[in-house]
DNA sequence: TTCCAGGTGGCAT
DNA sequence: ATGCCACATGGA
């Protein structure tokens, strides 16, 4: 069981949850599952998530690299049992599925040692939505400031704003977000929400307008917490080419490989793979 | 200037 | 079912 000591200092609220494995806020911030965690100066994350804004800052016990102190701040009493633990997927224990992930792969192996503390947020399926419309074709920095801007433009303090919020605007409202050519995505897709409903698979995700094979993977990953989705990207491409000898054009293979090696757990993988490319670029 | 970024929809085979 | 290609934007 997870324990967390609650504070107030200064007026706000602390949390602070010791001896947490399996966990690094680089790993989980920055490897592209969400857009809208800010790193400060002193190495903590600002952002905002579940209607709360918080800042997370996180320190690895003295002769560890895998577990450590977390300590949030601000929220309320109680947000780390009834919000925070369940956000983080700290209920999961990923030394297992790491375990698993690593036995006769010693390529994941490696890839897991460069992204040891990921763990896939359980975030808003509707935030999830509409970031991985925006992020089609779109750089990670760029994917920020145009989702940083459709939520303080249109959104309500601080949160996205809603499918029917924005099923009535037009693209020429959006024109200041500069979304593009997404623009257009994102309003067909709110009316489609705002009178069906949010979807509930991958099969419903795919009917959404702007979501194709990719990005309903990713929806489902990281809005559905379907672990087994495993989505393939340039960098997928990239990374299952350097490390397991795909043609990268072989989308078909590469999912089939996932499907049959990492099972279950292929959105984990994903993440590993993902995280490892990004920092280690020149392996391409 | 051209190329690239967590791709998709539309259209032609 | 598969193969092109246009599509907005801004940084390298």
């Amino acid at each position: 069981m997870i324990k967390s000591v609650e504070k107030i200092i200064n007026g706000q609220n602390v949390q602070i949850i010791e001896n947490l494995r399996d966990f690094n806020l680089d790993h989980i911030f920055d490897c592209g599952q969400c857009f809208r965690w800010k790193k400060e100066e002193d190495g903590s994350y600002s952002g905002i998530a579940k209607g709360r804004k918080v800042n997370m800052a996180f320190q690895y016990e003295e002769g560890s690299d895998n577990q450590g102190t977390l300590t949030i701040t601000g929220g309320e009493k109680g947000d780390f049992q009834n919000i925070w633990k369940d956000y983080l997927d700290l209920h999961r224990d990923y030394g297992e599925i790491k375990k698993t992930l690593s036995q006769s792969d010693p390529v994941m192996a490696k890839a897991i040692a460069s992204g040891r503390g990921i763990r896939i947020l359980k975030q808003d399926l509707w935030e999830t939505i509409v970031s991985f419309i925006i992020s089609q074709n779109n750089n990670i920095p760029r994917i920020k400031s145009c989702i940083e801007n459709l939520g303080t433009t249109f959104g309500e303090d601080g949160n996205l704003p809603t499918a029917q919020r924005l099923s009535k605007l037009t693209v020429e409202d959006l024109a200041p977000i500069k979304l593009g050519y997404r623009a257009k995505y994102l309003i067909e897709t709110s009316k489609q929400v705002e009178s069906n409903g949010l979807p509930t698979n991958k099969e419903e995700l795919g009917k959404l307008t702007g979501v194709g094979p990719k990005v309903a993977n990713c929806i489902s990953l990281f809005g559905m917490q379907e672990l087994s989705s495993f989505p393939i990207d340039v960098w997928m491409k990239r990374v299952m080419s350097a490390l397991y000898g795909f043609k990268e054009s072989d989308v078909t293979g590469m999912a089939a490989y996932a499907q049959e090696h990492f099972g279950q757990l292929g959105g984990i993988a994903q993440q590993y793979l993902f995280y490892y490319i990004r920092q280690n670029p020149v392996d391409i």
